[in-house]
DNA sequence: ATCCCGAGGG
DNA sequence: CCCTCTGGAT
């Protein structure tokens, strides 16, 4: 449970999957804000379709604060959830406008005030948005870390806490990448393919899983 | 069927 | 702790 094993952890899952980078095409604090809260439960490629006519129609929060709810759900349908997406987006605008000068807070505790934005999605925008050491502790990262054995705990302010103790600051972008990967297609919520894995020699659950084809 | 870089409410 | 909200990919 301490740095050098993270590391270690961290570089062998970058041998294993290439070195990822940051999507960093937003190009604002308005579009990552937004396109963070549009990524609930969906996928990059859902929200990657949506965004640009979004933004284009609406390019700062002052104008999305003056939308429709049903203009939006139109546009951001595919992504799931959009009656409450569109609500809180409309509804996170108007108080970034009103009460915040249009400027995104930097820190938890305003951030999760606003409609949309939780734990989570607070330390994406913390994290990519204003460079803090932020590490969003998403179901990928919580399983992959709870298998490794180096958190115990059901808080899950208390799993963020230690996940993040362990994460070299420097990487905390990269690693948070590379356990969602790592977790999509081989640390698995079931299923996993420990056989495949490029850390299951440091993995006590992988000998409990037996291997299918 | 099951899951997705969740959040909010009871 | 539980449940609901939702479309799309696999």
């Amino acid at each position: 449970m301490d740095k050098a094993i993270s590391k270690k952890i961290i570089k062998l899952l970058s041998q294993r999957y290439g070195s990822i980078n940051p999507d960093l095409k937003y190009i604002d604090l308005y579009q990552l804000t937004i396109a963070v809260v549009l990524s609930a439960q969906t996928t990059d490629k859902q929200v990657n379709s949506v965004t640009p006519i979004l933004f284009g129609k609406y390019p700062d929060f002052k104008s999305l604060s003056g939308a429709k709810i049903k203009e939006i759900t139109k546009i951001i349908r595919s992504t799931g959830f959009y009656r409450n997406k569109s609500k809180n987006i409309i509804e996170l605008s108007k108080i970034i406008t009103k009460q915040h000068k249009g400027i995104v807070p930097d820190n938890m505790k305003e951030l999760i005030k606003l409609p949309g934005i939780g734990r989570k999605s607070a330390n994406v925008i913390l994290s990519i948005g204003f460079k803090k050491p932020a590490l969003a502790v998403d179901t990928h990262v919580a399983r992959i870390t709870k298998r490794l054995g180096y958190t115990l705990s059901h808080n899950p302010v208390e799993v963020e806490r230690d996940v993040t103790a362990i994460i070299p600051r420097t990487d905390w972008i990269k690693a948070h990448l590379l356990f969602i990967k790592h977790g999509r297609e081989i640390c698995k919520a079931r299923k996993p393919l420990c056989r495949e894995c490029a850390v299951n020699s440091l993995c006590p659950d992988t000998h409990n899983i037996p291997y299918r084809p």
